[in-house]
DNA sequence: TTGAAAGCGCTAACAA
DNA sequence: TTGTTAGCGCTTTCAA
């Protein structure tokens, strides 16, 4: 590979001189740019990442740590980042946490080590207080899916609360009374805030759920069904379930189906999230969006403008609503 | 952050020893070694990547470029590959291609300037000459999921010829007669396999297919329900469909009940890829495995194992076979 | 407008 | 066993 003392060489200037063409700095002749120009195309020359690396500081790497690349959720965050990394002819530096605070970190590290100042960090686990002060290090560290109050404006996050609260509601609009929740024991508060939503909107439309009515289990498919047929089990009387997110969602459907009940003329069902996977179950799945693409995109941006220009923070935090996504697992009942 | 200057002067020697100790070098007294690690440790010293692979002209860093990041299938491939870079203490650097030559080619220049020399490429376009070219030039590069003759021992590849068959010949097995075949224009040359398996099954039974009952179509769901609803339009006849891929398949089993079809009782349906749709569609479909996350990453061994060591390459090829996937979409007619 | 030169943090040949 | 030294390819200050 061509280096820029080749270029250099061949158009019979200094290296300083190419470096000002490549950066577009304006200050060489006319004559000369266009010449190292030529050189540089004839040469196929392409500047050293790592060189400049290191002697700028900076990357033009964009880091992002997620749980596991593997679920189409992650996925689609990480697409999302690529894109405003594409944009902005940065490069993609990608990282599984697996869930665990230890490799996070160790994963934090190892971007720091390749001078990666923009950072992504889908984080469940790591304390306030490591984040907080690791955010105090890297000025392009934002957080995504989740809200840290002492950081606010490093987040990019969803309102659970709102979507938990809208989906109940349309659920009401269409004269259900008696509900059930799915939820689960996730890592991270999002359970628990969408769950929030839900109780709101019962209690403002002066409906009651008996705490029988709401059960527990993992955030998967296999989980939905088990918490349907515990619901079941209890012989627990709904017309509607919120599930915690859509693979919980088709679960329950299908364990409903399985019981002889159907969907949505005896019971209606809802997810959250918005995956493929809603268009593919029968009856297709209503819920309520989760645009993280839209999001990683967004947190993208903002990480490459904070690492660019720390001063830029803003008094502000980068807040999302979902939105109802109608689909046919929901019945009138009127 | 602390270099190893710092190291050097805190511990009293000079950085050559400091840089044995990181390298495990064996040759270290024992003391000097122990008083080297304890200031590594109180400095917190970490390595800087760019500087190292400045000099050493390696990186560490494992390439990957895939179609589309966000697409279930590539980000499973991506987890293959996270695994094994992980294992290898390798970082991951991520590109989309879009399905564009161009990109592709950008992508991959993008990752030697990193001196990233193990690079894993699912590539659907690029003409074979600049894929020898590229491999000439990149040892450590390893083709995913397509086989080019001329560089079989860097491909690492699955036998889709032998998935259509078995497939077929599971259906046949259980009394099914009359084909139907949702087929896909994709890019690359999987469907065309397929379809082969298919045909050598059906022969090998000494059983006809008529023209008329395949049908081309996008490879994803809706491609599935109009090649479905086409088939019915033209009036073929038949009680089984191999589609493409578990998209198609699942899209044609939607089209099928729609139009008071059931699935299995009245028409089987099978798809190919075993993705995780396939579980939560009803009935499950019974498909092929295609166990691209572990495909993934023995394709990142290997590429790490040729970017370290090039006269590695081996005279062989790397095959993979699709496995049969039983699930509720196939019924016997008998 | 252009060039000379120092140095980013590290590795590795060579010397001691 | 340990240190000295010369770069790797690039940017950037300073001087011309």
């Amino acid at each position: 590979m061509a280096t820029i003392k080749d270029v250099a060489r061949v158009a019979g200037v200094s290296t300083a001189t190419v470096s000002r063409v490549v950066h577009n700095g304006g200050q060489v002749g006319d004559a000369c740019r266009a010449r190292v120009k030529k050189v540089i195309a004839e040469l196929g020359y392409r500047p050293n990442t790592n060189a400049r690396a290191l002697v700028s500081k900076k990357s033009d790497t964009l880091g992002v740590v997620t749980p596991r690349l593997s679920m189409t959720f992650f996925g689609t965050l990480a697409a999302g980042v690529e894109n405003a990394a594409r944009e902005n002819s940065y490069k993609l530096l990608m990282s599984n946490s697996l869930y665990e605070t230890e490799t996070e970190l160790e994963a934090i590290e190892s971007l720091r080590e390749h001078s990666c100042n923009a950072i992504i960090l889908h984080s469940e686990y790591s304390d306030e207080k490591t984040l907080q002060e690791l955010a105090r290090q890297v000025p392009g560290l934002v957080l995504i899916n989740r809200f840290l109050p002492s950081m606010a404006n490093r987040c990019v996050w969803l309102d659970n609360v709102a979507g938990g609260k809208k989906i109940t509601e349309y659920l009401i609009e269409r004269g259900h009374k008696q509900f059930a929740v799915v939820t689960s024991v996730y890592q991270n508060n999002d359970p628990q805030s969408r769950l929030t939503g839900v109780k709101e909107a019962l209690k403002n439309a002066g409906l009651k759920m008996p705490a029988n009515n709401i059960v527990e289990s993992t955030a998967n498919m296999r989980g939905g069904e088990e918490a349907v047929q515990e619901l079941l089990k209890r012989g627990a009387k709904f017309t509607a379930v919120v599930a915690y997110n859509d693979l919980m969602a088709v679960g329950a459907m299908n364990a409903l189906q399985d019981a002889g009940i159907r969907v949505p003329e005896d019971v209606s069902v809802v997810g959250f999230d918005d995956l493929y996977i809603t268009r593919a179950c029968r009856p297709k799945l209503t819920t309520m969006s989760y645009p993280i693409e839209e999001m990683a995109n967004y947190a993208a941006k903002l990480a490459i403008d904070l690492s660019t220009n720390p001063s830029n923070v803003q008094n502000r935090t980068h807040l999302f609503m979902p939105e109802l996504i109608e689909r046919n697992s929901v019945a009138d009942i009127s």
